[in-house]
DNA sequence: CTATGGCACGGATT
DNA sequence: AATCCGTGCCATAG
């Protein structure tokens, strides 16, 4: 159920560009410029082109898979394997630009874009107004916003202001909701109208982009509350409700080639640096999880660095020495964050696997501290592993990893079950009732909580069914 | 009197 | 140290 809730905040069109995309994370971005940074910094350091396979180091072709490993060797039927593929498909950004798969990726949104819109709208759209159509679409940036001025438009067209902006309606309509709006604020209205036709929406989200524009952008909840007067809660759940589903540019986070952060600060949930899948997406298949790793060869230590110091002398023996002991360790550090990216999510697919075939219900609260014990390594190491990263599930649906981590969300889903289910409306008391009897002991004033974070009206206003 | 939302506290989590 | 979360208490509306 709330999976194709999601999907279709989601439009299929972008959905299935994003996948032809190469795929270029916040998260593993910094990583390769991390390393970057090492290899210039660091003589003793060295790139080996070559990729290999960070699981079982076969040599394996760029921008491919290991086969090996993506292999699993014995398929059981029914029971669900998991286990973990690792892909190295990653160029770095000063490689020889025009050989690279990105350039025509970029053109083929560029081109394209605007014909998929005009496609969407040409059955509505009246024949003489067509030329301003395509104008408007062609002028589209690549943020998927239109900032040009329409009173020169209108001299230019000779036509009415308001015919402009008809078109300019139908435009925002189209595929990625909210495409040529003048504003960021403009996009995200539209996607919120569209939207409310087909789910509840936190009551707070329209008025907080409305008034409390600028201080939503500058993540100043606490004056947003103050100035707005709606509660900590309802801020808070209608921001959560914002990052999740509504998008201030609309083709941006789509197909994210941009790297700068969104107007919120952050740009996690539409780039997944995790794929969860089942294999050649056959149901029966086990599943498969391929992490995307920042790699673009194998990082080794340079032999004739090596050479070198051995017949050096003296003092630049020893800075050479220096030089060679950080290497090995900065080799050790990646290494050892990749093992532990991979146990992590070894670890999680295992037991949340309920979770990840058969929604949100079945989400065991774990705790970053448990797992880390488990794992044996720091908490923060678990932390940092988990923030800004996000995963893409079997059924199409894009979450943060940090979504794993969740404590409440079965529970809010089964609030959500049973509202769905019972006939007449049932007070937040009759809930937390039900609730006990299926073994959940929580407050009523927690049911409630739960329910308005949610955008479910409270029981006298929801309706009959 | 019942249902719900606001506020704020304390303990857990990061 | 900072943030998140569940809850209790109280105010308000119907």
């Amino acid at each position: 159920m709330y999976q194709t809730q999601r999907q279709t905040t989601r439009p299929q069109i972008t959905a299935h560009l994003a996948q032809t995309m190469t795929l270029l994370t916040k998260a593993v971005e910094e990583l390769n410029e991390e390393i970057e940074k090492e290899l210039a910094a660091n003589p003793a350091l060295e790139l080996n082109e070559e990729l290999h396979c960070p699981m079982c180091n076969r040599i394996i072709p760029r921008n491919g898979f290991c086969t090996y490993c993506t292999k699993p060797k014995s398929m059981s039927a029914d029971e669900t394997v998991v286990f973990i593929s690792l892909r190295n498909d990653f160029i770095s950004r000063s490689d020889n630009y025009d050989e690279d798969m990105q350039d025509e990726q970029m053109a083929v949104m560029v081109e394209e874009l605007p014909a998929i819109i005009l496609r969407q709208i040409a059955s509505e759209l009246k024949i003489e107004d067509r030329p301003i159509a395509a104008y408007l679409l062609n002028q589209l940036n690549e943020d998927g916003l239109l900032l040009i001025n329409f009173e020169e438009l209108t001299t230019y067209f000779h036509v009415p202001m308001e015919r402009i902006k008809k078109v300019q309606n139908l435009i925002q309509h189209a595929d990625p909701l909210g495409v040529g709006s003048s504003t960021p604020q403009e996009a995200l209205l539209i996607q919120v109208e569209v939207l409310s036709e087909q789910r509840n929406i936190p009551s707070a989200v329209k008025e907080i982009i409305l008034n409390g524009f600028s201080l939503l952008i500058h993540e100043n909840y606490r004056e947003i509350t103050k100035k707005l007067k709606i509660s900590q809660d309802a801020v808070k759940s209608a921001v959560e409700f914002i990052r999740e589903n509504l998008n201030p540019f609309p083709t941006r986070a789509n197909w994210g080639n941009e790297r700068q952060p969104d107007s919120f600060g952050k740009n996690v949930y539409l780039q997944p640096d995790v794929f969860i899948s089942h294999l050649n997406n056959d149901e029966k298949n086990p599943l498969m999880v391929e992490i995307i790793m920042p790699v673009r060869g194998t990082l080794q230590l340079n032999p004739v660095f090596k050479e070198g110091m051995k017949q050096a002398e003296g003092n630049v023996r020893e800075e050479m020495k220096e030089d060679l002991e950080k290497a090995s360790l900065f080799i050790k550090c990646l290494q050892q964050r990749n093992n532990t990216m991979q146990r992590l999510l070894e670890r999680m697919v295992n037991s949340q696997k309920k979770y990840i075939l058969h929604g949100e219900k079945y989400l065991k609260s774990i705790t970053r501290a448990e797992l880390a014990k488990e794992l044996g390594v720091h908490e923060s190491t678990i932390s940092r592993a988990v923030a800004n990263k996000s995963v893409k599930l079997p059924n199409g649906e894009i979450v943060p990893l940090a979504k794993f981590f969740e404590r409440n969300l079965n529970i809010r889903a089964m609030i959500h079950e049973i509202i769905n289910k019972e006939s007449k409306p049932l007070s937040d008391t009759q809930i937390m009732e039900m609730l006990k009897k299926q073994g959940i002991n929580i407050a009523r004033r927690t049911v409630a909580k739960y329910r308005s974070m949610d955008g479910v009206l409270p029981a006298h206003m929801r309706k009959n069914k």
